[in-house]
DNA sequence: ATAAAAATTTAGACAAAACTAAAAAATAAA
DNA sequence: TTTATTTTTTAGTTTTGTCTAAATTTTTAT
C-alpha cells in the first residue's frame, strides 16, 4: 500500500468513523486538501483493490479490509504519539506532524514491540483509542464538557479538536487530561462556563466546552 | 528533499567513505539495484540542487552541503538502529530494512531528543560511528581481524559486512562486540584462522576474520 | 417541474522517478 | 593508432499521483 493510499484510507476512516455514513468525495478533498478530480482517481484505485466500496456519485465506505488497514494506521499514529510524549518528552502540541510519518513505517513487528514497550497503552496523548494489534478498540464512556448541567463534575479524559493552537490554550490555562472540572454557572448569552478546574475557577468559552471530553463521576 | 534523493546522497557517502574517489555511475546503480540512466538522471538533479558536484563521463562526488546531509542521514539510521536493539530488543540483524525506512523522518527535534534518550551513542549495534548534531565522526582504531598476526589479541568492535546472513553466523558462534579474539595460529592454504573466542576455540575462514574489526589491546 | 446551483466525474496535461533502447564518449586491446 | 569494448548519456516511455477545465449528474430553488 502506497503514502498516498494509507492517507486515503485514514481520511475516510476518521471521516466516517464521526458520522457513519458514506464519504463524500468534496469532504474527503476538503480534509486532505486536495482536489475532487484527485479523489474520484483514488477512489476507484481503492475500490479496484477492495479496500472501499465506491459507486460514482454516491459517496464511498470502508470495506472490512480497509477499515482494518486504517484502524492499523490509526494505532501506529497513536502509538507513536505515546512514544513521543512519554519517552522522549515531546508535548502534546508537537507530536502530530511527526506521528503523521512515523505511522507510514512498515513493519508489523517493530509496532507490536513498540507497543509492549510503551506498556500497551489504550489511549493517545490527547486521549484518544489505540486499537488493539487485532483492530479493537476500548471505547470510554464520554461526553462533552458542554453538555454538563451547573454543578455537574467530570474528569477530563480527551479533547475533540487536537490542534496544537487548542492544546497549547490548554496548557496555558492549566488544563490537561486527568484534571478535574465542575461546572459552577452557565451564562445564558453566550453558554460561557464558570468552571473549577482542579480547585481553581475558569472562565471558557462554549466553543471550548464542546472540544473537551469530561467522564462524569 | 525527496526520499529518493536522500538515497542517493546515501550511497554517494557510503562509496567515497569507503575509497574516497570520485564516484562512477555504475556503482552507485549497481549499489542502489537502479538502472544507469536513472542514476544520471538524479545525478543532475543532485548537482543542480549543488548538493554533488557532476560533471559528465567524470564521476561525482559530494559538496560540503550534500555531505553533511548525507552524514544527518546516516546518524538518523544508526541512532534508529540503537534505538530498536537497546530499547525494543531487536537482535542486530534484523533492524537495518527498519531504519532505512525511520532514516527519512523529516525532524531535527526528534532525531535530537532520540539521540538524548539513548544517551548519545557513537556507535550503532554493528559498531558503526553515529556522527553527532553537526556531524562530526568519533573515528575508532581499528582493523581487520585477518590482519592479526598469530597470537596477537584484539577486542571485536565492528563488523564490515552488516548483512543479516553474516550477523547471523556471529551469533550462532558466540561472537558479537566486545568479545576479546586471540590469534591460535593461520593455516598457510586458505589463511583460514584457528582463533580463541572469550576462551573457546573456534575455526573461521578468511573471509569471516576479513569482516570483523577489532581493536588491538 | 423545470431551471439554477452544487457536486462529481472525465479528459487531458504535468512532474517525479523509474525504465528501455540507441547514441556518444571513454577506455582497453590489437 | 585504429578497433573493440565498456561506460555513460540521451531520447523517448511508463507509472503514480496530482492538477485544470470541461462535461455530467445530483441537488436545490423557484
Amino acid at each position: 500500500m502506497t503514502l498516498s493510499e494509507e492517507n486515503y484510507l485514514k481520511t475516510i476512516y476518521h471521516i466516517t468513523s464521526a458520522s457513519g455514513e458514506e464519504v463524500s468525495t468534496n469532504a474527503i478533498a476538503e480534509k486532505m486538501e486536495t482536489k475532487a478530480s484527485s479523489v474520484t482517481d483514488m477512489l476507484k484505485k481503492l475500490a479496484e483493490k477492495e479496500l472501499v466500496v465506491y459507486k460514482k456519485y454516491q459517496g464511498v465506505s470502508l470495506t472490512d479490509e480497509g477499515n482494518l488497514a486504517a484502524k492499523m494506521i490509526v494505532r501506529k499514529h497513536r502509538l507513536w504519539e505515546v512514544f513521543l510524549v512519554n519517552k522522549l518528552q515531546f508535548s502534546w502540541d508537537e507530536v502530530h506532524d511527526i506521528a503523521e510519518q512515523l505511522e507510514h513505517i512498515k513493519s508489523e513487528k517493530l509496532i507490536n514491540k513498540l507497543d509492549d514497550f510503551l506498556g500497551n497503552p489504550t489511549e493517545d496523548p490527547h486521549g484518544d483509542p489505540i486499537p488493539d494489534v487485532n483492530g479493537k478498540i476500548i471505547k470510554v464512556e464520554k461526553l462533552l464538557l458542554s453538555e454538563l448541567k451547573v454543578n455537574q463534575t467530570g474528569i477530563c479524559v480527551g479533547v475533540k479538536d487536537s490542534s496544537a493552537e487548542f492544546l497549547k490554550y490548554l496548557d496555558k490555562n492549566k488544563m490537561a487530561l486527568g484534571v478535574t472540572i465542575t461546572v459552577n454557572s452557565i451564562e445564558d448569552f453566550d453558554l460561557s462556563l464558570n468552571v473549577k478546574v482542579d480547585g481553581n475557577d475558569l472562565l471558557i468559552s462554549n466553543k471550548i466546552a464542546g472540544n473537551l471530553f469530561v467522564k462524569m463521576i
